[in-house]
DNA sequence: TACTTTTGTGTGTACGTCCACAAAGGTGTG
DNA sequence: CACACCTTTGTGGACGTACACACAAAAGTA
């Protein structure tokens, strides 16, 4: 630690590279007419030197305004998605030094046209980058191609779609996502028990894939340890109470020893809310994301864990790495896995304010 | 969101104001010289629009060169204070641009004497601001009000001191955080279960206040489920592996029923080495903070919980908060906890790498 | 050889903030 | 009324970065 180590500045390079700092700028900034002599002693002196522009800087020096469209599912009442557009604005928040536009554009995540006529949307305005919570692959790849010819960067949250080149993704890992859920459920029932599987009629809050992957994770962990029997499934209805009321007592009815509930999606509190109202305690039940709903569940006691997945920062860090990327240029790293946090009624306090916290140094690596 | 509410600088107030920006200035930072007409118009222009200057514009323009001294108990032989360190570390990197300079002095956390002779030295280092990890109350108290008296700003990290008036403290709440231990290691075993409580013979890594902070939530939980009877304590020798072996050995051997143990503090791995050693398996154990040797027991299959409690986060934030203090002014929120992180198997992947993440604009609320 | 074009380089200005300094205004005294 | 003295105010430079522009040197053309 001690003291500062000497802060750079494009000056003291262009004196040791006995040059003078335009030609340092436009080499920083790929912007030609440089004698391939002149690249050199840049480079060397580059390579020796660690520089960092600092982005707030060369943001108020920056001529453009920068327009950046999200695309993502509605939100309307999904939570996910809300927080992850949390995440957005804070990000335009903490940028605020930028000149910054921003629009934003959901699709209706059943209605593959309204995606496609959406995303054209996306093109017609224009963006110098692009956050795209992505759904339906094929119409992505579609509109990513169209973004590579035109050189606007774009990162995706939620998920990632294979045979693009996003800028970087920010997602939580679904399969693990789905294994740690059945450890947890596993871990805190008897030795004897058997267990729920409930899954909505009816994907609701995200993609249909990464329910799909959480499965795999969850019946990962039942399979090695060769207690895939154990595992019963049962569709529910995310609007018809009564539907579900039926459905479950007759399923505990016929499974006496399910003592424990997993919902791979954020509808847990459907599942216990109808638990109660027909009266059986004691399931333990863990479902994803501390939505609104699922805080209640869980301050009332009916359920017992939550995985979060961080979508607000998700969001936050698309946006951050975006704008790194076209004023600072550097190539962050492209996969970014989100912690799964585990949530119990004794530290939920923590995470249901969804704070985005710093990614600072350690997580960027720009 | 749509677009960018409007950036509004020091010369758009001054204009409002009907002013020029020096005067302006000299309000923002109270160096007087400005008439009461003066003032009053522009404190009426700041309160109607929100001003946030940037620390980083901010940070270039000033003249001074600040020192940030850093005093706590000494990293050797602890990862979690090695931790908040790299916290420490990540943050000057991070605010780079400003022209920082700092010293470290770490003290003996069993030695009153030693800490006395080391808080002297942070005095004598005429420090511009200071993070404090503090053990000692009565030194501390008498160390701040001397900081207090030269207006230099600090900030706790670990713990607070109370009867002090730090800028800011971060940490974890202990009693939750023991709570949160005693209701993990009873839901994850059997409903006849007892319990293990081990502690080290000398406090290990940490101020003696929070382990004892954390027995208390931890007995509190226990006493709430009429369950006071069923927990068994043992002290142990973070040193002395034979000494260990043979107090384990009989220890489980008077408590046949014991199926869950609970170090409070991050000496877990010493445990579980023990009992890997004796052949006692199946016995769930938890403890504190993903130390390498904690992170390997657990890969290793043999600590089943960790709980993190993020202590680079703290350290991070801890220089920030002073650092934006002093370049911009405003006054941050006092009290900052900590989240617990449940750690396991399935995700300590994306904990033990202790990244810091983004308090943006979440956290601060400056 | 004179002239244009191309290529490479340095200089100057702007961004928003802080702060030193100079200018302007006001008050009181000889 | 002139002068010094104090209070209040405005102006201009500096920080580090981006970029436009002007200029110099080299190369090509007539």
């Amino acid at each position: 630690m001690a003291k500062n180590p000497q802060k750079i500045r494009i000056k003291d390079i262009a004196e040791m590279a006995g040059v003078s700092a335009g030609t340092v700028d436009r080499v920083l900034h790929g912007r030609g007419k440089v004698s391939p002599a002149a690249l050199k002693a840049v480079e060397e002196v580059l390579n020796r030197v660690n520089y960092n522009p600092n982005i707030y800087l060369s943001s108020i020096s920056i001529r453009k305004r920068i327009k950046i469209v999200f695309v993502t599912p509605h939100t309307q009442g999904s939570q996910y998605w809300q927080q992850i557009h949390e995440g957005f604005s804070k990000a335009l928040n903490e940028y605020s030094v930028v000149d910054l536009t921003s629009e934003v554009y959901t699709y209706d995540q059943y209605d593959l046209y309204n995606c496609r006529t959406t995303y054209s949307k996306v093109l017609e305005a224009k963006p110098d980058a692009v956050v795209i919570g992505p759904t339906f692959k094929d119409e992505t790849i579609r509109l990513t191609q169209t973004l590579d010819e035109e050189h606007i960067p774009y990162a995706y949250v939620d998920s990632m779609v294979e045979g693009t080149n996003p800028m970087a993704f920010y997602s939580a890992k679904q399969d693990s996502c789905g294994y740690l859920i059945a450890k947890l459920i596993r871990q805190t029932t008897p030795a004897d028990s058997e267990y729920a599987l409930f899954q909505a009629m009816r994907v609701g809050d995200e993609s249909a894939n990464n329910t799909i992957q959480r499965k795999i994770g969850f019946m990962e962990f039942f399979h090695q340890n060769r207690l895939g029997d154990k595992v019963h499934r049962l569709n529910f209805s995310p609007l018809d109470k009564a539907y579900n009321d039926k459905a479950l007592a007759d399923f505990f009815a016929a499974h006496p020893n399910v003592k424990g509930a997993a919902v791979l999606s954020s509808r847990g509190s459907i599942i216990t809310d109808s638990l109660k109202r027909i009266g059986i305690n004691h399931i333990k039940t863990i479902c994803l994301d501390p939505t609104s709903d699922n805080v209640a569940a869980m301050m009332d006691g009916h359920l017992d864990f939550l995985v979060g997945q961080r979508p607000e920062l998700q969001g936050f860090l698309a946006v951050e790495t975006l704008l790194k990327n076209i004023i600072c240029g550097g190539h962050p790293a492209v996969e970014n896995y989100m912690p799964l946090d585990i949530i119990t009624r004794e530290n939920i306090d923590f995470y249901k304010e969804y704070v985005v916290q710093n990614s600072a140094v350690g997580g960027g690596g720009m």
